[in-house]
DNA sequence: AAAAAACTATTTGCATACTAATAGATAGTG
DNA sequence: CACTATCTATTAGTATGCAAATAGTTTTTT
């Protein structure tokens, strides 16, 4: 079956390769720094979302499920860098906190990722960066009316 | 250690963010075509092509290591929908082949996913289409020069 | 031709994501 | 009050990606 090759890559694959790529990148960056992988990220949020938050509301910002947070909650607790303790109030749920050690890497982890961001985007003009998020934007939605439409 | 909060998320956290959006809804959908999670692609690739072709260069056609894709072969081999054949000329090698009814779901599910990615477009201009793809293509540069200027 | 280097595919072990099912606690309703 | 809903976190099982190490085959060099 001789297909002739009218196989342009998509829009949506070449995102999923840059993406896959800039992620490797940073975390082949912040793994130098000592922290492992990409558990870096519940770190980073924790520290600008504040000390005493629930695991559920880090996992929606971090942007993955709860399941998937407990394991890398479960590292960072072994390493010294977060601690679980009960809430009084609501005895199913449990406030994170950064320990000094885990804020200090936090910070650091943060501006070698601000830095490295930075690198990557090069010259890249505010105007354009607004673009693309707004895109982004797009997508999302049209993703979200696609499956309120058939449902 | 009130830190105020102007943790706006970056750019690139949201490229990953709606990527993985996307891939969840896109395998979502196909799966409920018979096929298992992100198998599809090296179907669709497979097809495009052509059959004979290394294991090497489906890799990176789909953009995955090779290691990764041996697994997928394997469930894929399994299923009836790839055969792998020894390469006479190499015998390091060997080639892809779509069975009938590989190559008949892998036509089914690029239908699938090609309406999919129009409906998740939706009207975006192809120019804007244009625009992306550049400037992914300039984050590609500039991590590929900023690894140079490291190494 | 023999030795060294490179290449293709695989296996193994690890990291990270998900869903589904469970335990325990709280909230809402009759 | 009791019963049901729901919510938070966890565990278990599965899927997909990687790098490193291995086996077998070329290819290149000496």
């Amino acid at each position: 079956m001789a297909m002739t090759n009218t196989h342009e890559p998509d829009l949506l694959f070449r995102l999923l390769l840059t993406t896959r790529r800039w992620r490797q990148f940073l975390d082949q960056k912040i793994l130098s720094s000592g922290l492992t992988d990409a558990t870096w990220r519940p770190l980073t949020h924790l520290l600008f979302l504040g000390n005493g938050i629930n695991q559920k509301i880090l996992a929606e910002s971090i942007g993955i499920s709860g399941p998937s947070l407990v394991r890398l909650l479960d590292s960072l607790v072994a390493k010294g860098l977060v601690e679980r303790q009960e809430d009084e109030s609501d005895r199913r749920a449990r406030k994170l906190y950064l320990t000094t050690a885990g804020e200090c890497l936090a910070s650091q982890v943060h501006q070698a990722t601000q830095e490295l961001n930075r690198q990557i985007l090069g010259d890249m003009k505010a105007n354009e960066e607004q673009a693309i998020i707004e895109i982004l934007q797009k997508l999302e939605n049209n993703m979200n009316t696609y499956n309120e439409k058939t449902l």
